[in-house]
This record gives structure tokens, C-alpha cells and sequence, in this order.
DNA sequence: GCCATGGCTAGTA
DNA sequence: GCCATGGCTAGTA
């Protein structure tokens, strides 16, 4: 959290430098935001702006490498994350030590 | 009350 | 599985 920028536009901005083919997760984001224990808010910026900001949503992912959507939502994040080379193993995670952006 | 979290603890197998 | 967490929403009063 650099300066004078809200928790919300650190999220933002954050958010918006993990490249394809890395992922993060939502207390990683938070954490780097400055707020450690704000998980959720990370969930909630990116339900409100993801469309708007162009956020790489589905780049996020929980604490256990795996996507934490279901139904529809799920699908696509699968699909996303697959074109972009990462796919879940059978126990529903991704390896994070290969695949977690490290800024 | 709900949830796209996360960390820690009991208690099975 | 439990609970701290944070912010939003449906649905009463």
C-alpha cells in the first residue's frame, strides 16, 4: 500500500499486474494491500469491479491453490486458467510454488 | 444472514 | 469443523 490510495484501489491495482499464466490469492492481495485479515474485501472488489477495471478475476484463488467459485462461475474460471497453461490436479489445487506470482 | 476467505484445532483412519 | 472477519442484501417492523 503505497501512499495515499485506498485499501480498494491497492486491490485494484494489484490485481491488475499478476500476469497471465500466475495466479494469486485473496489474502495475498489483501496482504499486499495492507490488510492481512481482509480477505473478503479482496471478494468484494472483485465482484463489484472486475467488469468495469478489467480485473484478471480469475486469477484469484483461495489459500489451498484451489478455485473457490461453483457452478457456471467455476467452469470458466477452469477454462480461463487452462488456456493460460494451469490446470487443477485430481485433488482440486494447482502446485502454488510453480504457479503463485511472487511480485 | 450470507459469502469467490483463512488459519487453527480436534479427532478420525 | 469452528470462528474471526467485513461488507452487502433481503426482508421484517
Amino acid at each position: 500500500m503505497k501512499g495515499h490510495e485506498t485499501f480498494t484501489e491497492a486491490v485494484v491495482r494489484l490485481l491488475k499486474s499478476v500476469p497471465e499464466g500466475k495466479v494469486t490469492t485473496y489474502g495475498q492481495i489483501a496482504a499486499l494491500a495492507g490488510n492481512p485479515q481482509a480477505a473478503r474485501r479482496v471478494v468484494r472488489v472483485l465482484c463489484s469491479l472486475s467488469e468495469r477495471e478489467g480485473l484478471p478475476w480469475h486469477r484469484v484463488i483461495n489459500s489451498k491453490g484451489g478455485v473457490s467459485l461453483t457452478g457456471e462461475g467455476r467452469k470458466l474460471q477452469l477454462g480461463l486458467l487452462r488456456k493460460e497453461g494451469i490446470r487443477l490436479g485430481a485433488d482440486g489445487r494447482m502446485n502454488l510454488q510453480r504457479f503463485q506470482w511472487r511480485p
